[in-house]
DNA sequence: TGCAATGTCTGTACGGGGTACAGCTACCCA
DNA sequence: TGGGTAGCTGTACCCCGTACAGACATTGCA
């Protein structure tokens, strides 16, 4: 926003609402309503304000969800991470729990972000972090690149599939009765369907943890670092290493 | 459940609808105009009929995007996966072939898919398959479970992000007037925030692939496989190996 | 054969959402 | 001191989900 560079030189009247404003009322409402609960009206109705007065800040209520989440994303950091003098693979662990902290505190941002194109400014804030570190290690900048898209595709996607997965919308209001019996039914079905998924459920919950999202990111770290050897070929190379698939031919991919 | 089995008495006309031409049409319109396309009053236009005789089927939107992520998940099939004949990491990679086949073929279901609770029938048909799978590969049930959710995270996680990453929104609408500096000005801010990470973006693109999608895949099984070492620790062991943060030395080999 | 019950679909309407358009007002600068 | 302009409001439009009440056809049963 320093764009204005030269002369701050404003007309108008001193604002009386600003991006940060609009933003943290429409996260309090994420955190509380889900992810629709952000509308512009309930922005605008927060900061009391006409719902107008956000389209003089946003062009429109998806640059608002945009922002929010570029915002969300940019601020995950922590010390160990901006920390150089410590390991490379300590700081992406560092920064793939902070990022994990800071969705499961706003889990309704969630599906806003992954419906959020990659190459906005939020996902470029986390390549141009994880570049900074793979430089470091000592990857070049294609490996770096590849690597950097891998890390993030695993974390944002095993981040809000954890986070997404225990945010439940509750029980269901009760169905209308003309529709009751078919529903029920259905419902039947399903269980007899997937009982052992069912099953284990409960079980599959409780094994989702932080150790597990750690221990998959860390087998993906072996597989960047550049002193492993079994880093990804780059496609370069046809199936033959690829394919060697300990004790199993893989099928064809594309 | 089974009550209405005995007399498939029915009343009324015969339907002129049916579910599955509902969830056809619904597809239809989120492959031409994404996710949002998908309302009532369009599934019910492209049917030839009135928006409220959806709910004689559904009981409400939501209902109508469940079922069709259902059928879209559940439908993720191949002959390499049914065939238990085949090794499993085979059958397993097939599946995940299959599914980001699926999800690429339609993208704009994929933030549907994720917005979806993992609760439901649809992740269900997923985990309930490679539970078969896992089973058939020697691993106990809690074992079978861990791996099923780390798997479905990861597949899910990453075909959405690559396919979301591949779904842009195109060039923006021009802002309006009023609002364009601003904006104008943030872009650029942008632009010099980030200058790597726009640099890189282009070379990331053309290294997500397939390849790099099974290649995670596999470094994941080659933890999950009981016939390897490496295999996640239950949470049981303590903070010891994770607390280390091992400076760029691979902390197991396979 | 006729009547009542029932599933399917329509007409209408309400509340809420995004947002375009046209102002009003207070402030800045010339 | 007056024009210009940023910030904000009032109003209005259209789309969306969906509740309510009924029209209609078909069927089971008397």
């Amino acid at each position: 926003m320093e764009a204005t560079s030269s002369t701050p030189k404003r007309r108008g009247p001193p604002r009386s609402l600003r991006e940060d404003d609009l933003l943290d009322a429409a996260l309090s409402l994420v955190d509380e309503g889900g992810p629709e609960a952000a509308s512009v009206r309930g922005i605008a109705a927060r900061v009391g304000v006409a719902p107008n007065a956000v389209y003089t800040y946003f062009r429109d209520r998806s640059a608002v969800i945009r922002a929010l989440v570029d915002r969300l994303l940019g601020g995950v950091d922590h010390d160990v991470f901006a920390d150089r003098s410590q390991p490379w693979r300590a700081r992406v662990e560092s920064l793939a729990l902070e990022l994990r902290r800071q969705l499961a505190t706003h889990p309704g941002v969630v599906p806003l972000v992954i419906a959020s194109p990659l190459d906005g400014p939020q996902a470029l804030t986390l390549h141009e972090r994880l570049l900074e570190v793979f430089a470091d290690a000592g990857l070049d900048d294609v490996a770096a690149a590849r690597a950097s898209y891998l890390l993030v595709t695993y974390m944002l996607g095993s981040v809000a599939l954890d986070v997404a997965g225990a945010l439940k919308p509750g029980p269901l209001p009760p169905e209308p009765a003309r529709v009751a019996a078919r529903h029920s039914a259905f419902a039947a079905a399903s269980a007899d369907r997937f009982p052992r998924a069912s099953a284990a459920a409960a079980t599959v919950a409780a094994y989702v943890s932080t150790e597990q999202y750690l221990w998959g990111l860390r087998r993906l770290l072996d597989g960047v670092d550049p002193e492993s050897e079994d880093a990804p070929s780059a496609g370069a190379e046809p199936n033959g290493r690829i394919a060697t698939g300990h004790g199993s031919t893989c099928p064809r991919s594309s």
